[in-house]
DNA sequence: GTAATTGCAAATACTTTGCCACGTA
DNA sequence: TACGTGGCAAAGTATTTGCAATTAC
């Protein structure tokens, strides 16, 4: 029942990108992942590595952000991070703001509701929203 | 029975700071600007311009950050956001992805439940939290 | 007097773009 | 064939640091 590849590919050529080697791989490595990555990270994981360019996966990272099928995270690092908007799964994350830290928060989100007031009062569309929790991890302290 | 530059100016000396006048200036500026503000509006700001350098600013919103007198903030931008922290004030902020638009969010916010939560079950210390909404304005659609 | 703070300038870090070759449809 | 895509390299933007001079306490 979890996504695959190849669905994820379908999705993209949807929305007009063409099935290229370096897309499928920086899907997979994605999905494998399971958690927002950064593009220098993405660059130097082991699928990826000499299998293309950081501008290519730049590129293709944005082209899917625009598709709707990545998104882009702050979390507080200087660098930018991306992950899978998958269908039945919305995270927050909580993160040590001592050794930066993240760790996806093990709760149901408690935003929805307001998520839909402003979406009916404000007329925004494709409302969503990032919610993260910052504080020192025990360890840290 | 609003902050003064006075009382921040104080709670800056209890942690350790030294008054001066770049200390002074910047706290006007991020008190009368009530939002927040990154490190190149700082500088351009007519307050602050041509009274202190890009770096001493830079160095004053760090100490500021580690004494919990100011929170620096995502916002999705490439630069990074600081604000004060005021006593009374916890903000959510609405985000235009087409125009880059930042408004506060005018309605409780409902995340205080699951923060007490996640203090009590991770024991992380000086927890607070970001939320933010990313959606097209109006006038963007 | 001593240590924190400042200004200037240089170094980093991360992101973004130009250009031409290449591959997909 | 036509146009989106890829690799390489360079430029752009924001952040961070070194060091000597200055200032607060």
């Amino acid at each position: 029942m979890s996504t695959s590849v190849g669905e994820l590919v379908d999705l993209c050529r949807a929305s007009g990108l063409r099935r290229t080697k370096a897309l499928e791989v920086l899907l997979g490595t994605l999905l494998q992942a399971d958690r927002p990555m950064t593009l220098a990270k993405l660059e130097k994981s082991r699928r990826l590595a000499s299998q293309c360019d950081k501008a290519t996966i730049y590129r293709l990272l944005h082209r899917l952000t625009d598709a709707g099928i990545v998104r882009r995270l702050g979390l507080h690092e200087r660098a930018a991070y991306f992950a899978l908007v998958l269908p039945d799964q919305h995270r927050d994350y909580l993160i040590c703001t001592g050794c930066g830290s993240i760790a996806p928060v093990d709760a149901p989100c408690p935003v929805h509701d307001l998520e839909e007031e402003i979406r009916t009062k404000t007329g925004f569309q494709n409302l969503y929203h990032e919610l993260e929790f910052f504080g020192t991890c025990p360890k840290c302290t």
